[in-house]
DNA sequence: TGTATCGGATACATTCGTGTATCGTAGTGC
DNA sequence: GCACTACGATACACGAATGTATCCGATACA
């Protein structure tokens, strides 16, 4: 590890560090009520790190905010793409809402932080924006792989595509969060979840539970 | 207004405007941010008088909180008996769906300080239980109207009327914060609710859009 | 009318978090 | 190998919020 790389790399370790203990105390106790020396004593460090790396803890919120939603669009993004692209196996439409439960379930510290993110997007209009912007985006992977399965099997919706969408993420987020107050672990979260979806898509698809039996038509 | 009444009176006073102040503080910065002064300064008292009347911020909150459940609680519950009760004109399920949301929306303070009670929920157990204990309370007061309209109109839901009205009011919920988040103002809130619930009722319950033309059985 | 009491204001001590200015050192380039 | 730089640690000064102890005035009651 030669020459300024390795300088660099150790400021990127640092931020890395920063940014994970800002993760973990941020859901932990909120944002408001974390002070920049919890997070700083969790990454192994002193203030004095964080201000050298760090405006201020609204800058180093912020990086963990489009660090975290990033990471949940692109997770989701290339979901989709391997259910709807070419020479993937055709799954049954609760097939598929059961593996996005799966893959993209949040821990429990996730769902916090996000609630944390929400709340803020709700009295700051900088944040509104991003937070929609990226709500948008979400809801449009999850909209194109709705088409693309009612498409292929035939199916038909009770609700436009991405109204359907958007619910369908909406109440995911809103169970996961009654899964936190409930106190549920992963696993029962997992099961709730994925019980209260399918529940959904079943009433909402017309001909949801038939494609166990029938095979897609293209 | 003689006697110790009064000064009974004068206590109950100040607690209730400084239950107010604090509503509109905790709304507006979140309780974390929220200064025991801020309360107080909006409440036009000073900090004595705060803890003359109460134990800390948590149990001004915990009031608050109650204060506030107990409310919305027993606000659908007069709304569920005022259209199910005898003697009531029937209306049809667009109809409820539309007064309810009429009656009972919350202001964007009100969605505000739900999003603190709620994540504060999330991290304290003994919250956690008195919010679920809640939450099921009004997803029974619903459920109970939707199955007293499945009744009368002879509609089929697509699922359990409990599942039914759980996710309606997490709908109304999340559409609440959704145009928190998109600054909507009241009149545009109302409309968006109303379009959504609307939809999803629409979808999920056989026989809903029909009930316009024809008349109640019973 | 005098006096006791209760409710709220004032004053103060203390704690906690912040941000900056300075320092020490590990790693880099010559 | 030596100076240099960059990064993180340390020290300090400040402001903000808290909680308590004390004080003052209005109201109740004799």
């Amino acid at each position: 590890m030669t020459d300024a790389v390795a300088g660099i790399r150790r400021r990127e370790n640092t931020r890395a560090r920063l940014l994970d203990a800002a993760f973990d105390v941020f859901a932990d106790v909120g944002l408001d009520a974390a002070s920049v020396e919890a997070v700083c004593e969790r990454a192994g460090f002193t203030r004095g790190a964080f201000y050298s790396n760090f405006e201020s803890k609204d800058e180093l919120f912020l990086e963990l905010m489009t660090t975290v939603s990033d990471r949940k669009l692109a997770a989701i993004t290339a979901r989709v793409k391997s259910i709807t692209g070419a020479g993937a196996e055709r799954a049954t439409p609760a097939e598929v809402v059961q593996s996005l439960v799966d893959s993209s379930m949040d821990t429990r510290q996730g769902v916090l932080l996000m609630s944390e993110i929400r709340i803020r997007a709700m009295r700051d209009a900088r944040m509104a924006s991003a937070y929609r912007e990226w709500g948008e985006g979400m809801t449009r992977r999850v909209a194109d792989l709705v088409e693309d399965l009612v498409d292929s099997y035939g199916l038909r919706l009770r609700m436009p595509a991405l109204g359907f969408a958007q619910t369908m993420l909406e109440l995911w987020e809103s169970t996961s969060v009654g899964a936190v107050i409930a106190g549920l672990d992963d696993a029962q979260t997992r099961d709730v979840i994925s019980q209260r979806t399918q529940m959904f898509a079943a009433a909402v698809v017309e001909g949801f539970a038939d494609c166990d039996q029938a095979e897609p038509a293209r």
